[in-house]
DNA sequence: AAACAGGAACCAC
DNA sequence: GTGGTTCCTGTT
């Protein structure tokens, strides 16, 4: 991989495995939008646009320095992890095979710890593309405002704004009953009393514990965040679109979500994660057990 | 228009 | 600690 300025965007060369429909569409993250020129998001507070080149394998950044790349977004997409050796790893599994075929240019994003709170606790009892538009009127109501190109973007909102929030503006933002969630959840990051930058430094059995102190965290938004914020490959977090396809593939009939856990973590080992992502997004995609 | 989709809190037991 | 019910909003 080799990074090359060009104006304000770096060219990263040598990128494999990435494909930009299966890393921004595959449920992690819900600030990406697709345009004509790749896909656009604020992440950081930072407005960036990335599209990859599948013929010359080049990933394009633009609104990055070369400082950014090497500080920031080489981290953020995982570039320093061999899917491709992931792939040939899960590979050995014939159900997995078929879904790691399908979802190829799948990458797990190391995504912000308290960005990532927020929106899995938005997640609860919810569908992505609710979840998208409440995250957005809520960065348009609480973030700050930065222009780019002439457009203007708004940044994930503090955990002092949130927590400052009047209940009927979280209400209008369409956050329904989880607004209390998230009023207390940015309550206790604003006065320290939780990290989630702490937690984040924890081995998974004692972060999955810990982030399950937040008003809205259970167990499967705590694997989540885990998985999409905090480093752990190894959370496997369990919606109905997972139980259903490992029902469907592996068990053969319905199971407590308990048990689905630790069939995967058999299956499927330090790498469970990856496997879930890439089993989520084909499911999904395929309407497996629908 | 009633039914459904989607995880965590909360209260019984 | 387990099981059943309720929470909110958008879609069918």
């Amino acid at each position: 991989m080799e990074a090359v300025l060009y104006g304000k965007a770096v060219h990263v060369h040598g990128v494999t495995d990435f494909f930009s429909d299966h890393v921004f569409d595959c449920g992690q993250a819900f600030r990406w939008k697709q345009g004509e020129k790749g896909y656009t998001a604020v992440v950081d507070s930072k407005v960036i646009r990335a599209s990859y080149d599948t013929e010359k394998q080049i990933l394009v950044l633009e609104n990055c320095s070369l400082d950014d790349y090497h500080g920031f977004w080489r981290n953020y997409f995982d570039l320093d992890r061999d899917y491709g050796q992931v792939k040939k790893d899960l590979s050995s599994d014939p159900v997995m095979k078929e879904a790691v075929a399908y979802g190829w240019g799948m990458r797990v994003l190391n995504q912000d710890p308290w960005e990532t709170l927020i929106s899995f606790i938005i997640s609860a009892n919810n569908n992505i593309t609710r979840i998208k538009g409440i995250i957005d009127k809520l960065s348009a109501r609480f973030g700050k405002e930065i222009v780019w190109e002439g457009k203007s973007y708004y940044s994930f909102p503090t955990p002092e704004s949130l927590a400052a929030a009047d209940d009927s503006a979280l209400k209008e933002c369409g956050c329904g009953y989880r607004g209390r969630y998230i009023k207390n959840t940015a309550d206790m990051v604003a006065r320290g009393l939780v990290s989630p930058y702490e937690i984040r430094e924890l081995p998974y059995e004692e972060a999955h514990k810990e982030v399950q102190k937040f008003t809205g965290v259970g167990d499967k938004v705590a694997d989540c965040i885990l998985l999409y914020s905090m480093g752990k490959a190894e959370a496997f977090p369990v919606d109905v679109w997972v139980k259903r396809v490992m029902e469907y593939f592996y068990i053969g009939h319905p199971v407590p979500i308990k048990e689905i856990k630790s069939i995967a973590a058999k299956q499927f080992g330090r790498y469970a994660g990856l496997a879930q992502q890439y089993l989520f997004y084909y499911a999904r995609e395929k309407k497996i057990g629908k």
